[in-house]
Parts: C-alpha cells; sequence; structure tokens
RNA sequence: GCGCAUGUGGCGUAAUUGGUAGCCGCGUUAGACUUAGGAUCUAAUGUCUCAGGACGUGGGGGUUCGAGUCCCUUCAUGCGCACCA
C-alpha cells in the first residue's frame, strides 16, 4: 500500500463522522478539560493558511488530553455578526443571514478538511436567536443591576429601588456615572421620568450622554477598542468625537477586579501588561480648590502627586469642562468663547498629531487649600475632559506638559525638589528631598519624594479639603450600534421611559434596505411594526460586535438549553476554559469585555468560575511571503533580483504560485497576465530568474495567499498541520513559505514505510530491542514534555529523529509502532488511525487509546562521556561508565593522555566534577 | 516618553535551563539511481585558516573553572499605552 493521503483522509474522515467519535457529554466519572479557540468571523475570503495555525495547536493539546484520560469539550462555532456582510449587503441587497451561512459552510468544510475533533453538534452561530436570547438576557440582567462597591459586587436594581424608598441616596456606594444626593422623600416625589434617569446613573446597562467616537463613514459609534490613532479600526475611517446619547455597559464598575483577576491566570506577561495598561490604575487625590470671590464655586481636581500642590502655579481646565462656563469672568467671556470655537472644529486627530500649546486665561483665580496663594485658571485642550475631573492643578517645575504651557504663557514656575534645575527643563523624577513646600498647616520640606506623598495625601483627607482616590483609565463600553446585522436591543420606550421588553428572544426584523431612514434613524427604524404588541416602539440601536462573543464560551457547555444560558449542572462540571488560544489583537476588546460579562454573571450565581479563561496562549499571525519580479522602467524586460540594482526598476508582485524557491517559472510568468505575454528577462550567467521577497500580511492584492485546500490537496491534512508546527514557536509571526513543506512531507511518507513497503506490512510480534525502546522513549518523553510546555515545533523534529532511529534499526516491533502512532496520533490524526487500522488491526479509534507513560529505565546510558576543558578553554572527551564516582572521573580525565599536554610542566590547582556533565581541570 | 517582547548560519529554528552552540528542516554543493519527478537515496554545508587551529549567539563590560542562557550598559526591531495630571 503506498501512502495516499487522499484515499486515507476522506476514509478516516468517514470512519470520525460516522461513529460520532468526537461527541461529547458529561461523564462524572472523568476529569474535564475545556479546549477553546477563538471563534472566527467567517469572512468572505475563506481561511487561508495562515488562520488554522491555533486551531492546529488547541487540536493537539486536545487529542494529547482526551489520550490522557480527561473528558475533553473542545468546540468550534461563528462570530457571525459584523460589518463586512452588513457592507456588502447595502452594496448587493444581499441579505447578510445569506451571505453569512454561505462564508459558515465554506469555513466548516475548509476546518473540516484539516481533520479537527470538534463536537459540531455543539456548535453556535451568535446570529442564531437560539443563541442571542442569552445575549440578550444578560444584557437585561445588566440593565437590571447595580455595582454596589461596599459589597464589590452587582446587585438587582430592585434593591437599590428600596434603599432609595428608605433613605434616598444617603450610605449609597454605588458605582455610577456621576455622584447624585437625594432623601427619600426627594425620590418619591419623582416623576416616572425623573425616576428613570436617576437610576441611568445606577445600571449596569444604562444610556448615557456621552462623547463617543462617532464614524460618519461607517454610520455608526465605535468602541474604544474599535478606534485606533483616530481612524476605524474596520476600513480605516475617520472618526469624530460626537456627543450622543448611547447604550453602555459600566465595565469601569469592574475597573478594579478585572485588574486583580490577572494575578490569577495563565496568560502572558505582556497580555497581562496590555490589559494593566487598557484599565490605567492611578493611585492619587481629589482636592478642592476654592475660586476667589465666589463662596459658592470650587474647583475639583485630580492628581497623583498631592505632593505638589506648593508648587501649583496655575490651574487647568478642559475646554469641555464644566467648570469653564463658572469660572469665566464677564472680560474674559469673548477671549474664551473665541478660544473654545477655534478647537471646537479640530478633530481629536488633529489635536494629537498637532500638540501646539493653546490656551485662554479665564478671568477667574483659585486659591491653593495649603499655601492660601491665589493662582490663575485657565482652559486648555491639553487637559482631557473625560479623565478625572476635567480639571487639573498645573505644577510646571515637575510636569513636562504644565512647564511647556508655562514657558509658553510665561507663568511662574517653582521647583519643590532640591537640586532641581528647572530653567530649561521640567523635573519629572521622584526622587529627592523637598523644598519651597511649606503652608499654615502642612510642611513636606526635607521629607522625601515618596514620604511627601503620602503626607500630603493623608493631610488631604484628614484636613477634609479632598479625599484619596484611585481612578481607572478604562471606559464604559458604548454598547449601541447604527448598524441592522446585529443583536436588537430588548428596550421598548413606554411613554418615553427605557424599559426591559423580556420576551426574549426579541427577533432581528426584515427590512427592506440596510442604510439609516430618510430621517437619519438606524437602519431598524426601516422595520415595519417595529413595537411590542402593546404598541411601544422599539430600541432602533443594535448590539456591538463584542455582545456575541463575551459569553459563547459559557453556551458551549449546554447549547441547547432553552430555559438558560448554561444549566447549573453543565457549568458545575466544565466550569471554565481552560485552555484558550486565539489571537492578541484581542487583548483589549474581548478579553475585557469577556471577563467584565464573566464577572457579572459570577456576582449572580449564574456560573462558578469568576475567570473565563485559565490559561492563554496567543499564536503569533502568519504573514504571507510574497514575491517581486523588477520591470525595467518603461519596458517589458524584467531583470534578476541580483542584478536588479544595476538598472532603474519598478517592483512588481508576482503570484507566488508561479515561484519556486525564489525562481519564476518564466513561461507560466508570461502566460500569467496578457501584458507580459513578451516578456524578456535578465538573469544571471546561466541562472533562472531570482524574484525579490518580502513578509507582508497575506491577501489577494500580494499574489501571496496560501489556501490550506491546495495544501491538503497536494500534500495532506497530516503534513500541512505538522508543518505548520513546526514552523517554529506557536507566539512566534512568521512568515508562510510553503517551500519548507517537503520535508515534512518526507517524514509522513518516512513513516509509512516503517510499516508498508508496497502491499507488505513489515510489523511483526518481534520483542523490542533495546535500541528500539531507547528511542520511542526519548520521544515519549520529549512531546509528552513539549506538549505541556506549548512547544509543538521541537515535537515535530523529535518525530523526525525517531522515525530515522527506527528506520535505521529497522524496527519491526508492533508494541514500538502501535506506541508511536499513539504519540503522533494527536499531530496527525489521519496517518495514525489509518495505521492503527491497517496496519496493526486494531478496532475501535487510535483517540481512545492511552497515552504511553515513558520509562527512564530505556533512556539510561551505558556510559556517560563527558567534555574536559583546562582553564574553561579547549577540551577533550572522556567516556566513564555510567554512575563512575567523581573521584574516579578526576582520575580518568587526568590519565588521559590528550590531558598530559596541558599538565605539562603546570600544577593542578582545581578539578570540578559535575555529575554526567562536565570536568573542568584548573592549571597553574 | 512609559511598559512588554525579541535579536543565534543563506533561511525557519534548536540547545537537557549555567556545562562541547547550531538539533530538526529548508536551501545550496557533490554524487548515486532512474518509469526524467515538485521522486528517492548518500555525503558535505557557521566564518576564517598558514590546516595547527583561531573566531563565532546585535555591540561593550561584568560574575563564573565555564555564559546564547545570569548581572550592568548600549544599539536595533516588533507590539501595547500615550497631553491619563
Amino acid at each position: 500500500m503506498e501512502y495516499n493521503h487522499k484515499d486515507i483522509e476522506s476514509r478516516i474522515h468517514k470512519f470520525w463522522n460516522d461513529g460520532d467519535i468526537y461527541k461529547v457529554e458529561i461523564d462524572s466519572s472523568r476529569p474535564k478539560f475545556y479546549v477553546l479557540d477563538m471563534f472566527p468571523y467567517p469572512s468572505g475570503a475563506g481561511l487561508h493558511v495562515g488562520h488554522p495555525l491555533g486551531y492546529i495547536a488547541s487540536d493537539i493539546f486536545s487529542r494529547y488530553k482526551r489520550l490522557q484520560g480527561f473528558n475533553v469539550l473542545h468546540p468550534m462555532g461563528f462570530d457571525a455578526y459584523g460589518l463586512p456582510a452588513e457592507q456588502y449587503a447595502i452594496q448587493t441587497g444581499q441579505h447578510p443571514e445569506v451571505t453569512t451561512r454561505h462564508n459558515i459552510e465554506r469555513y466548516c468544510s475548509q476546518l473540516n478538511n484539516i481533520g479537527f475533533c470538534y463536537d459540531w453538534s455543539r456548535s453556535i452561530r451568535t446570529c442564531d436567536p437560539g443563541f442571542y436570547k442569552w445575549t440578550q438576557w444578560a444584557f437585561l440582567k445588566m440593565f437590571n443591576s447595580w455595582y454596589d462597591r461596599s459589597a464589590d459586587r452587582a446587585k438587582p436594581i430592585g434593591e437599590l429601588i428600596a434603599r432609595f424608598e428608605e433613605k434616598g441616596s444617603e450610605g449609597i456606594n454605588a458605582a455610577c456615572s456621576k455622584e447624585l444626593a437625594f432623601s427619600a422623600g426627594e425620590w418619591r416625589a419623582m416623576s416616572d421620568k425623573e425616576k428613570s434617569d436617576t437610576l441611568m446613573n445606577y445600571r449596569l446597562a444604562y444610556l448615557g450622554n456621552s462623547m463617543v467616537n462617532w464614524c460618519p463613514k461607517l454610520g455608526t459609534v465605535l468602541a474604544n477598542d474599535e478606534v485606533s490613532e483616530g481612524v476605524s479600526v474596520r476600513g480605516g475611517y475617520p472618526v469624530e468625537q460626537k456627543e450622543m446619547w448611547q447604550w453602555c455597559l459600566r465595565v469601569s464598575a469592574y475597573a478594579e477586579r478585572l485588574l486583580r483577576g490577572l494575578d490569577n491566570i495563565e496568560w502572558s506577561d505582556s497580555l497581562k501588561e496590555t490589559q494593566r495598561n487598557w484599565i490605567g490604575r492611578s493611585e492619587g487625590a481629589e482636592m478642592r480648590f476654592k475660586i476667589d470671590g465666589r463662596d459658592d464655586l470650587e474647583l475639583e481636581i485630580f492628581t497623583t502627586r498631592a505632593d505638589t500642590v506648593f508648587g501649583v502655579t496655575f490651574m487647568v481646565l478642559a475646554p469641555e469642562s464644566k467648570y469653564v462656563d463658572l469660572v469665566t469672568t464677564p472680560e474674559q467671556r469673548a477671549a474664551v468663547d473665541e478660544y473654545l470655537a477655534s478647537i471646537r472644529h479640530r478633530t481629536e486627530r488633529e489635536r494629537m498629531i498637532d500638540k501646539r500649546v493653546t490656551g485662554v486665561f479665564s478671568g477667574s483665580y483659585a486659591i491653593n487649600p495649603l499655601s492660601g496663594k491665589k493662582v490663575p485658571v485657565w482652559i486648555s485642550d491639553y487637559v482631557l475632559a473625560g479623565y478625572g475631573t476635567g480639571a487639573i492643578m498645573a505644577v510646571p517645575a515637575h510636569d513636562s506638559r504644565d512647564y511647556a504651557f508655562a514657558r509658553h504663557f510665561d507663568l511662574p514656575v517653582i521647583p519643590l525638589i532640591e537640586g532641581a534645575d528647572v530653567s530649561e527643563q521640567c523635573f519629572e523624577a521622584k526622587e529627592g528631598r523637598m523644598i519651597n513646600s511649606e503652608g499654615p498647616t502642612l510642611n513636606l520640606n526635607g521629607l522625601t519624594v515618596k514620604e511627601a506623598i503620602a503626607a500630603a495625601k493623608k493631610h488631604v483627607e484628614e484636613s477634609g479639603i479632598g479625599r484619596v482616590k484611585v481612578n481607572y483609565r478604562l471606559r464604559d463600553a458604548i454598547f449601541s450600534r447604527q448598524r441592522y446585522w446585529g443583536e436588537p436591543i430588548p428596550i421598548c420606550y413606554v411613554d418615553g421611559i427605557p424599559t426591559a421588553y423580556d420576551k426574549l428572544p426579541l427577533e432581528l426584523p426584515e427590512i427592506d434596505k440596510y442604510l439609516p431612514t430618510e430621517t437619519g434613524e438606524p437602519p431598524l427604524g426601516r422595520a415595519k411594526n417595529w413595537t411590542t404588541p402593546e404598541g411601544f416602539p422599539l430600541e432602533l440601536n443594535t448590539m456591538p460586535g463584542f455582545a456575541g462573543s463575551s459569553a459563547y464560551y459559557l453556551r458551549y457547555m449546554d447549547p441547547h438549553n432553552a430555559d438558560a444560558l448554561v444549566s447549573k449542572e453543565a457549568n458545575e462540571y466544565w466550569r471554565s476554559v481552560d485552555l484558550y488560544v486565539g489571537g492578541s489583537e484581542h487583548a483589549t476588546g474581548h478579553l475585557i469585555y469577556s471577563r467584565f460579562w464573566n464577572k457579572f454573571l459570577y456576582d449572580y450565581g449564574v456560573i462558578v468560575d469568576d475567570e473565563p479563561f485559565r490559561k492563554l496562549i496567543n499564536q503569533g499571525m502568519i504573514q504571507g511571503r510574497s514575491n517581486f519580479v523588477y520591470r525595467i522602467k518603461d519596458t517589458n524586460t524584467f531583470v534578476s533580483a541580483p542584478l536588479k540594482d544595476n538598472y532603474d526598476t519598478t517592483p512588481i508582485h508576482v503570484d507566488i504560485n508561479i515561484v519556486k524557491n525564489d525562481i519564476l517559472d518564466t513561461d507560466a510568468f508570461r502566460a500569467w497576465r496578457p501584458e507580459f505575454a513578451d516578456a524578456e528577462f535578465i538573469t544571471e550567467e546561466g541562472k533562472g530568474y531570482v524574484c525579490g521577497y518580502a513578509v507582508e500580511k497575506m491577501s489577494k492584492s500580494m499574489f501571496n495567499v496560501v489556501n490550506p485546500d491546495d495544501m491538503i490537496e497536494r500534500y495532506g491534512a497530516d503534513t500541512l498541520r505538522l508543518y505548520e508546527m513546526f514552523l517554529g514557536p506557536i507566539e512566534q509571526s512568521k512568515p508562510w513559505d510553503t517551500n519548507g513543506i517537503d520535508g515534512v512531507f518526507r517524514f509522513v511518507k518516512k513513516l509509512w514505510s516503517l510499516f508498508w513497503k508496497g502491499d507488505t506490512l513489515l510489523v511483526d510480534d518481534s520483542e523490542p530491542t533495546r535500541e528500539n525502546l531507547k528511542s520511542l522513549h526519548k520521544l515519549i518523553k520529549k512531546v509528552t514534555a513539549d506538549i505541556e510546555a506549548f512547544s509543538f515545533n521541537t515535537s515535530v523534529a523529535a518525530f523526525m529523529i525517531c522515525v530515522n532511529e527506527l528506520a535505521s534499526q529497522k524496527c519491526r516491533s508492533r508494541a514500538v509502532l502501535e506506541e508511536l502512532l499513539v504519540v503522533l496520533a494527536p499531530f496527525a490524526p489521519h496517518v495514525a488511525e489509518e495505521l492503527w487500522h491497517n496496519a496493526l488491526g486494531k478496532e475501535g479509534t487510535i483517540c481512545d487509546a492511552r497515552w504511553p507513560e515513558f520509562s527512564e529505565d530505556y533512556l539510561k546510558e551505558d556510559s556517560v562521556t563527558m567534555a574536559v576543558s583546562f582553564n574553561g578553554k579547549a577540551r577533550f572527551n572522556i567516556t566513564v561508565p555510567a554512575g563512575t564516582a567523581n573521584d574516579d572521573v578526576q582520575a580518568a580525565a587526568l590519565a588521559d593522555p590528550a590531558a598530559a599536554k596541558w599538565l605539562d610542566g603546570k600544577t593542578v590547582r582545581k578539578v570540578i566534577v559535575v555529575p554526567g556533565k562536565i570536568v573542568n581541570i584548573v592549571v597553574g
């Protein structure tokens, strides 16, 4: 029998399917293991060879765990809502559901070709009403919740209402948009609308009026993680800041828990660091500064450097700050208005790029609460409205931005740290001793910066001029999108009051066109009868992309449950994801939202683990490797890469399918496109045309896309799987290069020929030799350790070595080959399964075999070879029987003839023997 | 600017975690075979070399009998955050 991957793979796929080999059920007699891939958005382009990298790794791990006796949950589904299908619908009128279904079918077939062990019966799609019912359900649960900071958990909004009824806002420590204070009487006197507005201030899913990222080109708002450098991540369209009423999730309430949770999960340091940055915790103090001559008005500011308060020489307000109007004096009104107008037309992007110092004096003065000094209040856009209180105390001596502002407007600079020279630049280091820091109630002089920060914070709190405060950069997530292809938000408006609509699922209605209405309402405004049965209008916005992906891992545990997101039983068995594999581009999006969503459900006891993903592996991106030809300008003559610098050339992308090892198939090139039909080539004497190459994103336009289907057609799925792993460490990004795949293909064929020579079966029941067992157990040891460490590239190398050794040993032993196949099965499941049946005559599937234990006995050496060095230089080897005592090793080394040369005329000072490793002889 | 990674042959990478740097594969070179292939096999392949060796893990310094690995410093690349007070 020849190795014929096509026959084998189609037969094995049928065998797996017919036998429901990968169906998983709760089985309390076995330990569980949950391996999850980040589910894909099914794009129209299909999978390229880079996409399955992480899937292959997780599949290997799943199969390995199963062989070890774990009950492994390894599902796959589709993140089906998204912009591309909707953009396509706008252009063609094709319903996004149709596009999405087609794309999913294509994805499924491509994934199945690779031979993953998914339990497809548990598959989910975020656009199925049976799935998004639970997305909507969670949203309503958030709508009906507030965050009690004292208990540090979410609680039903009903409890908050009951407390308002009883005592008003007194004693409530809640996460909220703004601090409110009212009595029980005031609460009771409120109208329904006023009560609704008040509660919005506390709900975890709330309608808020805030500055949002508005993308006019996409016609929707975007979350912070969907915007990068002032343009949309999808499409790269400009994004503006705009104040709009939007549904938001109070993610900020969970900032501290999201931060702390990172300490208990196995994620890479860089990813944790990215999340820590994104959450952006800073400890400081909020302080109030009185405005001179205005008893009714205080500025509240946030600072992390309370110790520098004696160096405040001015105050600055963000242009959007609510204080601006209040502090502007009549004399300054015109100047302030002019300034506000001048910055209003500047976009966020322009403000980021152009860091000109601008600002205007408000006319008012604030009084430093510690020194009593009067300082001017300015307005400038270098202060952000969205962070802290939108107002700062400026300490130019020790903050570079304040320093630049002070120099530009010629404001005083007071150094506060001994020896700091602030004549040319500010002094930002947090070291040294304080000077100039004495006021009527507090003296910081002589303290170190660290001591001063602590002392100042303590004083601020005790004297009542402010309080210690922790601020986070993490913003609440904007949760509405003015788009069609997303989950409807289950809210209706009863007399204008947003009210939960709890007949779920609230299904996405049909509309005639996937565009905003003529009156500028979102596409759902086109839906007929988009009201509750009672006639109340339903919300027109839909949910963002991250909604459906925030709890999908829970649904796989119990995907067909109509009564709950996940049953108690299923959740208590599967708990949370033990291994999650996916790209690091989700660090500040999906991976934050999921953790938030999970913690919220945890607060209500819906689930039992407070972190969704115990261990996370970020697979690297596989880039394309593009090839270029070099056309001499204004000709149809192409010059080989080594010679191109002698000519004035233009590089042109060339289809990598007509290039092999960077050598161009010139005939194929002429046939590729009509304009190249009469192309001429200049090459080095006697050599082919050499193409240049570059590592770029894999994309059609660069002609560098490699389709896994083509690879499987030519080499088989096992070779593709092995090769993707062989490419390098899983976390690293690397270019795809089809050239190397032949080596792996050769290995698979070599493996096959261990079992078959033509139609002759080579396997027999002979006793394994010691050599056979040593080769095998070396492999088992290596691969077991590698899989645990997620180091698959070195495993593939180990397979190659083992198969080479067994081949040269002419190993025929069934016992050895059987274990070899089991170890190989996670990597190359088709060929392993095939040989398991047809060469070894085994019943059932290799997936149910037992992972072999390795035995150190077989790995022991009879003798040990050690390197001997003199003063760490120049070496020779000595070989001694295993287990030789150190003194005997020394003696053997010193008696070796090669040692004589080095010892001649010198004395031995020291001999170092490390058992089994090396000997160094120090001579002098 | 702050933070996190990563620097090893022509290329992808490996190194039992401080013990003979370059495993495995690609590519290249030479040879064998031939049903002339995108096939298979064998051998060589870090650099220099006066053929004894010398030099080699981005650069410089240090610890050590011994450093790719640990420490200091510096350079380069990638990623994240960034007028966050």
